[in-house]
DNA sequence: AATTCATATTATTATATGCTCATATGATAA
DNA sequence: TTATCATATGAGCATATAATAATATGAATT
């Protein structure tokens, strides 16, 4: 009785309050709860950095300690320091420290399947 | 000359200059370029935010007008546009006008496979 | 043409975020 | 203990970004 295209009467118009009733029920349905959708969203925000995702990006290659990042990423200390602090308490990453030095790595291969997923998505 | 335990000499001490300069080396080898790191950050960055990507998981269940987004995310039609400009500029939703309605769908699957596997972590 | 409705846009404001400098902590060596 | 090195932390600044209010656009209906 729907049409896909073209317009019916029911709820095809968007009166304000009228809207496509069935389609906003069926979706409302399907969407997670809004916590789990901020939390997604702070992942992602999260991996959304530049220089964040540098940092991910080395660390799925091999362990590494800041003074190693800052070489890499051709960055100062406290800035790297920071952003692994926030790598950190996301749990995304995990630290060691043997002596004065302090090794970061990845705590799970979720981040690096995002990121390969996600280059993809560039790349096409 | 040999420090702790699993310390070798060489390049094993961070002296400013010294650091790892073999991890250092071949990590740098395997770092995608530095556009494309930007790029992939722009494109979590754009996921990130928990009005955008309601707009996503909602339209990977159907294509949906602005004003139906609207009631579904309980947000005003200026913020929800605002956000599809966000999401179409960057390639990831399309639009198609029918009469005064807009419909918008998404433009790829990558970006539900995103979603999916970012929520697998969140519920980890 | 004038009106109405759905959506887009602009300007503004408030907040969030990343980097920097300065300094603190923690560990090793002298 | 003191000095030194690697890293962490706190404060401040500058920029980015999301929501709002007001208004513009574009299409249908009268």
């Amino acid at each position: 009785m729907d049409t896909s295209n073209s317009s019916d009467q029911s709820s095809e118009v968007c009166a304000t309050k009228g809207i496509h009733s069935e389609i906003l029920y069926s979706v409302s349905q399907e969407m997670p709860d809004p916590v789990a959708l901020y939390e997604l969203a702070d992942l992602y925000k999260l991996i959304g950095d530049s220089t964040r995702i540098s940092i991910l990006w080395a660390l799925s290659e091999s362990e590494m300690c800041v003074c190693d990042l800052c070489a890499l990423l051709k960055m100062k200390q406290p800035a790297v320091s920071h952003q692994l602090k926030n790598l950190k308490q996301a749990r995304i990453v995990k630290n060691r420290r043997d002596g004065k030095v302090v090794y970061y790595s990845l705590k799970d291969e979720h981040i690096r399947k995002l990121l390969d997923i996600g280059m993809v998505h560039i790349k096409e």
